[in-house]
DNA sequence: ATAATATTGTTGTAAATGCAACACATTTTT
DNA sequence: AAAAATGTGTTGCATTTACAACAATATTAT
């Protein structure tokens, strides 16, 4: 009786989310796979940030990247010894950091990959409409800024 | 020079999917410790999954809630040893299958959460528009159609 | 001035996850 | 009929992840 009431939460916009994010993932994973590329999903994701966001700090990168501390220097410790990245010790508020900089090599690497790999994310969106993706993309960013407010991040 | 006609990975849908999906499963993580709700969320998953798959066995399962077998065998183990699921072997194709089944337990449990979770869920939707909400929903769901097309799932 | 708190990064550890190998039965191929 | 392939579930292991504790320094409170 009260059953049907109820909603499920596999028919909830969160699990719809998630689902849609992990087939994305997955996907590319297998993408790279598939093209041989050499650094992890988690790695060129940094990396991108890093390049956007020049002499970011550490926690700042993993406020970015939505991972704690820990494993951000972990995928910080791969890409420095790939020699994607250098650490820079600087300081931010009379506080000592590791400041973060791409080098050319890192550069070089994350051109490659992206051009390696933007045919394959194209493809994907192709049969939808440009300007849904872009609403979509638009509100889900709005979901996000909501959500950052919520989520205590303790990172 | 070539730097700029190059879109960043970060800028995509992909990267904005998983960070907002991400986000909401931090924040439904949390909602789960702070209610003292003692079953995991992917168990939850899987519950929901089963109440409205009745019937339904461990492989179907886990291409539903994108686990893999082993993966999903761990999490049933857990339902069943909490007495909200029940597994009967039975046939399928003339195979020999795990059918799962909802115990009264497990429904009890499922809308126990559900009615505690509500409020809190619908929440985060608040400050968009229902219609932009479904319209999303029904973008991802369009999305999702397509990557299970092109995703080699060897479940 | 001393103690308490906060910021930044690292290490340790337990849990979750993905992938491969296995076991067992059934179907298909040769 | 024998062999190969397929479907189903489980176990093992290596990787990833989250969480907590730590180290070192700077700020704030008492």
């Amino acid at each position: 009786m009260t059953d049907c009431k109820i909603l499920h939460y596999t028919d909830s916009i969160h699990y719809e989310l998630e689902q849609t994010a992990r087939l994305m993932r997955i996907l590319t994973l297998q993408l790279f796979t598939k093209l041989g590329i050499t650094i992890s999903l988690d790695e060129y994701c940094a990396l991108d940030t890093i390049s956007i966001n020049r002499q970011i700090c550490q926690r700042d990168l993993a406020k970015l990247i939505l991972k704690d501390r820990a494993n951000t220097t972990r995928i910080l410790n791969e890409l420095e010894k790939k020699e994607y990245i250098t650490r820079i010790i600087d300081t931010k508020n009379n506080r000592l950091v590791k400041k973060l900089e791409i080098t050319q090599k890192g550069i070089d690497e994350l051109n490659s990959i992206s051009i390696k790999i933007k045919s394959y994310i194209d493809n994907v969106t192709k049969k939808i409409a440009p300007e849904e993706v872009e609403k979509v993309q638009m509100i889900l960013k709005h979901f996000r800024l909501d959500l950052e407010k919520v989520v205590e991040m303790n990172i």
